[in-house]
DNA sequence: GGAAAAGCGTGATTTATATCACACTAATTT
DNA sequence: AAATTAGTGTGATATAAATCACGCTTTTCC
């Protein structure tokens, strides 16, 4: 871990463009860079929630511990912030982020980010933003959740790493099947299983970890309708 | 509806208690006053949104049209905000409010609204704090839609509607067996079940709309353990 | 390089819960 | 008061998906 000069950083969120070089200064003296590799734990469910993290690079699972199993909540793809809801909301983390490729970030402390919301309106009205936009987006995601069967929610996820994650058909699943059966909320079985059938109807080729989507229409289809 | 003045209000929320006499004007001049009886929608799904809505008194369901079936959102018991998320996070209102008692609500107009988050910090601070509370109760909420079946899900409502809405384990319930079942995402069938079960087991007792929770413990129990 | 462990695919069985079906009651309307 | 509608309880049946069970790969580690 080292200190950084923000006001350098070629990754500035859209909060932190509106800060000024003298908040800038603010900002990176309580801050901190580190790198973490795949499976590196970021920070832990039930552990004191101190910083809000600023993801650079990479990409994160949040993962809660329910009464039954595992489940993950939602990936996070850099650039965003990491826990405000669980470090501004509460003083213990409600879930843990772990890394699921190698990940840059900024750890700023919680006190700094209070200032910095103090002091910038335009700050603190980005991060109002943000919020309004995750919790809309966890209410569509708790809805579909509830109402399509799982065939539907995995061709959502598929979809969803396609098109915002990688930008591409063609990828490498950045978890194996039992992680997305926590991801889809379903069993491991059931996966592998629908994962065999989508390839079968040709809707997507699979090898090992390797996908390719080939007929997304398809794949959007069983998506929105179940 | 009418113009208020928002300085001699009595219930003033925990954000605007931070604002000056001069930022309270602002706040009244576009903002008004409006009575809803039980069933009266506050505002629609797919509508624009242009207001925040401050409910003073009362009690509101938040409603999504999925692709299957309505789904209960949550319940929200004023005072709070309604229509923050979906008001700030989009143009389009992502859900519906309905009354379920009568309930008295201030609109206020957004850009007033964002104008107070400009111009006052703690106010904006109150702000994000109540959004990312809101953040990790619908993450708790989602984990336990998975994670337990109908039997937990609704001994946790029932739980619910005694210590945070009535604040008393006799109450009558605010939502017919179907309106039960969207809300605890089942059937009304089920819910018809599950309630004789509860008063079989002597858990609960009820009579028609009327519900008591007798055993506590046990109901506690049963929400916790699925 | 062999052993242990982790990961994966697929059949058989079980289970929670939705759906269907119908009767019965309470509330509204005319 | 009769008729219509909305709301409710409960049995029978259907079904999606979990769980159990097993064998087959691939990776990891002494």
């Amino acid at each position: 871990m080292k200190s950084v000069s923000c006001s350098s950083c070629l990754l500035k969120s859209r909060a932190v463009v509106n800060l000024a070089e003298r908040e800038l200064n603010v900002l990176g003296q309580s801050c901190v860079e580190a790198i973490f590799e795949k499976g590196d734990t970021i920070f832990k469910q039930d552990a004191l929630s101190s910083n809000i993290i600023y993801l650079q690079t990479g990409l994160v699972k949040l993962l809660v511990k329910g009464p039954q199993r595992t489940q993950i909540l939602r990936l996070k793809k850099a650039p965003c912030y990491l826990g405000v809801p669980t470090t501004m909301g509460d003083k213990i983390n409600h879930y843990s982020a772990v890394a699921i490729e190698k990940t840059t970030a900024c750890f700023i402390d919680i006190n700094t980010f209070k200032e910095l919301i103090r002091i910038n309106p335009d700050f603190s009205y980005e991060i109002i933003i943000e919020l309004c936009r995750n919790e809309l987006e966890q209410f569509t995601r708790c809805v579909k959740l509830v109402q399509n069967q799982v065939f539907g929610r995995l061709a959502t996820h598929l979809l969803d790493l396609a098109d915002n994650i990688y930008q591409s058909d063609r990828f490498d699943l950045p978890l194996n099947r039992s992680e997305i059966a926590d991801l889809v909320c379903s069993s491991r079985e059931t996966v592998s299983r629908l994962l065999s059938d989508l390839s079968k109807e040709q809707i997507i080729r699979v090898n090992g970890k390797h996908l390719e989507i080939v007929d997304k229409k398809r794949l959007q289809n069983i998506s929105e309708k179940g």
